[in-house]
DNA sequence: AAAAAAG
């Protein structure tokens, strides 16, 4: 409570964050939902966390909790559960919930809270430079432009005066003045020196363990003399980002015609037919040379790459010792209903604990994770090096997965079969307090498992060093070489340690990660799991011709059936609106997608796991990799444009030899269109004109 | 259009 002067700071900090105008913290909700559900979803994200998903996982948050003790007062919050974030919301009344967010203002009573704003902690951050990765981060080095120009500015720091200010908390408000942090960096960081900001920590009092036993370590950081690194930075956005325009690398891709060479090199294994190579990438000039006006991109389907096939006669009756696993993870394995391995993972795993770099082809629902997840945990065994469980120890291995939900889905697995070897992993992703993240890996972790973005943060921030990483796994290697996520891949691995070892997996796995696999990777070999095809598929595929008004009283129709149902959306604003109609309608349901806060992504999706709703709608969020266990019916309210997407969302069901139907709602002017679409993705669909109420959509719906 | 940092 002390600490919470609002009146002593309000005025000031604001001020001077608000110098952009745009920032006031008034507008900052007007101007921005995003920013407005973020800043307030601060404070929720915590609580939502906590009691959604941590709950079990982190003793951690349980220590917390005393300070989230304001959230009883929150009678909001219960309210919410369902709708609270939806920004969208806009649009629905309902969510007249929303002006509670309001309320929450009432943080004053949180002081805790004001603790988590805590990333005013960051001072602290000024500490972890130590980081001694830093040195290591050359590839940031490029921006040293930054160092000089900004933070200069460390001298002035009497911006620190300032932070005192920590009272005000109600600055929170101020937070939103993000925009401002580059001030904030200059002005607060300065005062590391001055550091008595820390005395003002204590506030943090609820902390106090922590305070003494992780940080302590920070005394120690001389590092942080280093981190003066990090006044280049902002060069480095500058310089660095600039260039995404440029994509040379792009131009690399073109290689992809050359790609024939690489089969050559290669045992002429077998043609791949499973993707057939409808087009040849001859025409790659004109692909760079467009680059400006690129086109979305036509379904294509690219060369596959060739792989050494394994089929299921192959793997049977081998054993995890067989493939070199350890007993204590084998014993892990069983526990967790993986008696013997799979296919994909009697291929795969013999390679990667030799060391090898890595593709990695195998249907969705195949087990895919565990074949990565596994071998790479015995590696790290293999090679503790110096490592040993030192406290603050970099990790030696990273897993990175293109949305958080996947990241830790990962972690789920992987995280057991670690422990049972007595190594740690964390999860490194967006959407949710960095804090934590930060401190675990202070405490030392061995296995990291994350998203791209939050990933670059703490690297940039000085609080991630990559360098002893020597194992490296992209999940969904294809999507991670799309358009928004290789380059921001392509510098993460190039912060990993050179001659690391490289995998990449994915149901999908095409020449589209050649820019990555020529770059990063060393003969790889490559491993397929033979019959896996539309024939052996355990899913059926339904295609219905409706008229466009139809399309929501039909997917009601379709949702009101038993079973779990996952319902897929092109735009985000279309899978709020379908689950406030099904809601409207009488049906149970929630949404995925990137408009909701993390803390609600994660309690909808466990609201389906959990089987306390039946119906979930989603984006494309949740075409990859999510697994739910027993999803009858996928229905795609709008019709994938990608062969690829269209096999991964389907995918959600009939996972692991179970059954599942795929419902895809089209209109008759789209009949060519799919039919191409699903001819690349090789599946035989039945095709149908349907109405409501038509017998089709309840014989589906009874599914 | 979506996702990934934050905004």
């Amino acid at each position: 409570m002390p600490n919470f002067d609002k009146k002593s700071d309000s005025g000031r900090p604001a001020k001077k964050y608000n110098s952009t105008g745009a920032s006031k913290p008034g507008s900052r909700s007007e101007g921005h939902r995003g920013f407005h559900a973020d800043a307030a979803p601060a404070k929720k994200r915590w609580n939502a966390d906590e009691r959604a998903s941590r709950t079990g996982d982190r003793p951690a948050s349980n220590d917390r909790r005393p300070n989230w003790t304001p959230t009883n007062d929150r009678p909001a919050s219960n309210d919410r559960p369902s709708y609270g974030d939806r920004a969208q919301r806009t649009e629905r009344p309902s969510y007249g919930d929303r002006p509670q967010r309001t309320e929450r203002p009432s943080y004053g009573d949180r002081p805790q809270r004001t603790e988590r704003p805590s990333y005013g902690d960051r001072p602290q951050r000024t500490e972890r430079p130590s980081y001694g990765a830093r040195t290591e981060r050359p590839a940031y080095n490029d921006r040293p432009a930054r160092t000089s120009s900004e933070r200069p500015s460390y001298n002035d720091r009497p911006a620190r005066t300032e932070r005192p200010a920590y009272n005000d908390r109600p600055a929170r408000t101020e937070r939103p003045a993000y925009n401002d942090r580059p001030a904030r960096t200059s002005s607060e960081r300065p005062s590391y020196n001055d550091r008595p900001a820390r005395t003002e920590r204590p506030a943090y009092n609820d902390r106090p363990a922590r305070t003494s036993s992780e940080r302590p370590s920070y005394n120690d950081r001389p590092a942080r003399t280093e981190r003066p690194a990090y006044n280049d930075r902002p060069a480095r956005t500058s310089s660095e980002r600039p260039s995404y325009n440029d994509r040379p690398a792009r131009t690399e891709r073109p290689t992809y015609s050359d790609r024939p060479q690489r089969s050559d090199d290669r045992a002429p294994r077998r043609e791949s037919d499973y993707y057939p190579a409808k087009r040849e990438f001859g025409n790659d000039s004109q692909r760079t040379g467009h680059s400006a006006g690129f086109q979305p991109h036509e379904d294509v389907v690219l060369e596959r790459l060739e792989a050494k096939v394994i089929t299921a006669g192959d793997a049977s009756g081998k054993t995890w010792a067989d493939l070199g696993i350890g007993d204590n993870m084998t014993r892990q394995l069983i526990a967790m209903g993986a008696e013997t391995p799979f296919p994909i993972q009697a291929a795969t795993i013999p390679d990667v604990l030799a060391g090898k770099d890595v593709l990695g082809r195998g249907k969705t629902g195949s087990g895919k994770t565990i074949a990565f997840g596994a071998p790479l945990v015995e590696r790290l065994m293999e090679n503790m090096g110096g490592a040993g469980r030192k406290p603050g120890r970099k990790p030696r291995a990273l897993i990175l997965a293109p949305t958080r939900e996947l990241a830790m889905q990962i972690d789920r697995t992987v995280q057991p079969i670690a422990r049972s070897v007595g190594l740690f992993t964390t999860t490194i992703v967006g959407g949710v307090p960095q804090f934590k993240q930060v401190s675990t890996l202070q405490r030392g972790v061995d296995i990291v498992i994350a998203t791209p973005g939050r990933v670059e943060d703490l690297i940039e921030q000085g609080r991630l060093d990559l360098s002893e990483v020597f194992v490296t796994v992209l999940d969904e290697a294809d999507h991670m070489c799309d358009l928004g996520f290789l380059e921001p891949v392509q510098r993460i691995l190039e912060s990993t340690k050179k001659g690391g070892q490289k995998l990449l997996f994915s149901a999908t796995l095409d020449k589209g990660v050649a820019t990555l696999v020529k770059q990063f990777l060393k003969d790889p070999s490559v491993h397929e799991v033979a019959g896996e095809d539309q024939a052996s598929s355990t899913i059926d595929h339904k295609v219905l011709l409706i008229e466009q008004r139809d399309k929501t009283r039909i997917i009601e129709e379709l949702a009101g059936g038993e079973g779990k149902t996952l319902i897929f959306a092109r735009t985000r604003a279309f899978a709020e609106q379908l689950a406030d109609q099904l809601e409207d309608a009488g049906i149970p349901a929630t949404s995925l997608h990137g408009d909701l806060n993390q803390s609600r992504r994660t309690r909808n999706l466990q609201l389906l796991t959990s089987g306390r709703v039946n119906v979930l709608v989603a984006t494309d969020v949740a075409a990859r990799g999510i697994h739910v266990d027993d999803i009858s019916l996928v229905i795609q309210a709008d019709a994938p444009d990608e062969y690829k997407t269209y096999l991964h969302r389907s995918g959600r069901t009939g996972r692991a030899g179970k059954v599942g139907t795929v419902v895809t709602l089209i209109s008759k002017a789209r009949r060519r269109r799919m039919d191409e679409l699903l001819g690349r993705a090789e599946i035989k669909a039945s095709v149908e004109m349907a109405a409501p109420g038509d017998r089709v959509i309840g014989e589906l719906a009874a599914l």
